[in-house]
DNA sequence: GTGAAAGCGCTAACAA
DNA sequence: TTGTTAGCGCTTTCAC
């Protein structure tokens, strides 16, 4: 079934039958009428890769991500979806399980299909799949990567203001030996995050010390295990920071199970502030980075990018807000 | 960029660039290794659009999901990624938002895009965009709608058994009056969940109040307002089922604000068993449905179907089973 | 083992 | 306002 077809049932000719598909005003109506009949009888549904073989756009944008399990995923995929539907696009989504190997797999998948641009929030970045989507024109918009280029643009995410923020309100708690566990060892990003503490630390009087310092994964489970060490630490620190809530999440789980109370005899902080923070006991206080803000921006980066090919990116930036719940508290006196 | 370049790089022809893309075995090694090469060097990513134009098979199965927020469809996802990755297929999600609009709108980037199936997974179905994808002969696999056909197969939810582990597990705990609080009005497969409880509790010599049976949506909100009717029933039940996780933790959340503690004045049991339910305080006793399971069952019966596209569709089934943790507890005399 | 060429279903000049 | 037609990039038969 093609549009020859439903131009023959329709007694027109298969241009016209395209015209119509595509809402061209310069088809006498009637005529439409009749093409839009036909098209009902047959059920027909025109396909798309004929259509993307010819016009060189798919109006499709890639989004790669690195586990669909944490919620601070499919909440920015809900808002970034809504936003493609609304304009007729299409999302092409793909998730690397925090494979660099999954990137490049995903990365081909997004090429192969010709997409109009991705959107890489995976941080296991290898440049060499990079290289392929630059060379082959397509925009990337990366997360955190702080880095620009001609069809590469990036959305920066603001630590320093919300982790300031975060400190600010610890020491106005008394407390002054603050533990964090970072992301996992080697993206940048996890090194952004780490040093936006650091800085944040400092500017605020406080010495970071690198014993309270530990490596996590994004995931509950590293979350409990850095938990653990920080807590072997004696004294041990009286509030810690975690590089994302579901870090933060672990933790308190640990912090739980040895008998300690959170927050009477330690304070926590997580980051993303997904939906799920806030029905802990108890809630936690967290940095909020904005799904839908996020979103917003990816998107508006894919089209500015895709409108000049030719222009060389931009770096945007999202902020972040600390969010004060019941997982911090004035710090025990020891 | 396309494989006649490719052929001039390599200095064969677009016949034997294809052949080497995909592997046939007829083919010159040394041949073969030049066009590698030529392939590498020139960061050549072949057009999908046109590759599923020409083989009228596009190697991906599409997946329609209600919401993406809800943790049980992500796990979901991830293990049907998996499979589908491993097995060289692609996956095209689509969400939504529990809107028949969203449906209907969802199938039809299926059919544009020719996909070789589509698992549903919604339940806001209409039979129009059902008969568009069974007239063009996609196959269909279907959550729990129990209808069968050419083309058409579904995965049936097992309630029962596991509805009778929990009713069981709940009378041995002393509870006669227990509560019911369902999906959204509507989708039939709402209407089995709440069958299922029905049944059960008769099969145990209870009755099934219907002032103590309540529509849900599947959300936290859902559960919350559910929840509140049917505290103000007096005296209220001392247990209640929720016909899935999220309902079950806005039935915990509105008891414990009311000071209520759970399990001790009332016993919550959910559906689903997310990995959440796992770090609630206290831990929710729930139904569970495994994902894995789950996702391979769709698979497989995608695939049996595409096999055979003529072949009538077969009626599968998934397990449900009791987990019990410690939102459940002996039953307060009241 | 390799190449020539037809055609998958659609769009967009161009012509009428 | 409508039709004719040349491709978009690939696969695959058929011929060599």
């Amino acid at each position: 079934m093609d549009i020859c077809d439903i131009a023959k049932l329709a007694g027109v000719s298969s241009a016209t039958v395209s015209r119509v598909i595509n809402g061209m005003n310069n088809v006498k109506p009637s005529t439409a009428d009749g093409v839009h009949r036909a098209i009902a009888e047959a059920k027909f549904y025109p396909n798309n890769n004929a259509t993307t073989l010819k016009r060189g756009k798919s109006l499709t944008y890639g989004l790669i991500i690195p586990d669909i399990t944490n919620p601070f995923f499919p909440e920015f995929i809900r808002n970034f979806e809504h936003i493609m539907v609304e304009r007729n696009r299409d999302m092409l989504m793909a998730t690397t399980a925090f494979h660099a190997s999954r990137v490049q797999q995903s990365i081909r998948r997004m090429l192969i299909r010709r997409v109009d641009g991705v959107a890489l929030l995976a941080s296991e970045i290898e440049t060499e799949p990079i290289e392929a989507l630059i060379h082959n024109r397509v925009p990337l918009v990366s997360m955190d990567r702080r880095l620009t280029g001609p069809g590469l643009s990036d959305v920066l995410i603001d630590y320093s203001s919300g982790m300031d923020e975060a400190i600010k309100h610890l020491k106005k708690l008394k407390h002054r030996r603050i533990g964090y566990i970072g992301g996992s060892v080697g993206p940048t990003i996890s090194d952004h995050r780490r040093s936006a503490f650091i800085e944040a630390m400092k500017n605020n009087g406080l010495k970071a010390e690198l014993e309270l310092i530990r490596p996590g994964n994004y995931r509950m489970q590293g979350g409990e295990s850095a938990m653990a060490e920080l807590l072997s630490v004696k004294p041990h620190s009286t509030a810690v920071l975690a590089a994302n809530d579901l870090t933060a999440i672990g933790a308190l789980r640990v912090t739980q199970n040895r008998s300690l109370t959170v927050p009477q005899d330690i304070s926590i902080i997580g980051f993303d502030d997904i939906d799920l923070a806030d029905i802990l006991q108890p809630p936690l206080t967290t940095l909020r980075l904005s799904r839908s803000a996020l979103a917003t921006t990816f998107f508006k980066a894919l089209e500015a990018l895709q409108a000049e090919p030719h222009s060389s990116g931009r770096q945007y930036s999202a902020e972040t807000k600390l969010v004060i719940r019941g997982s911090t508290a004035v710090a025990r006196t020891q």
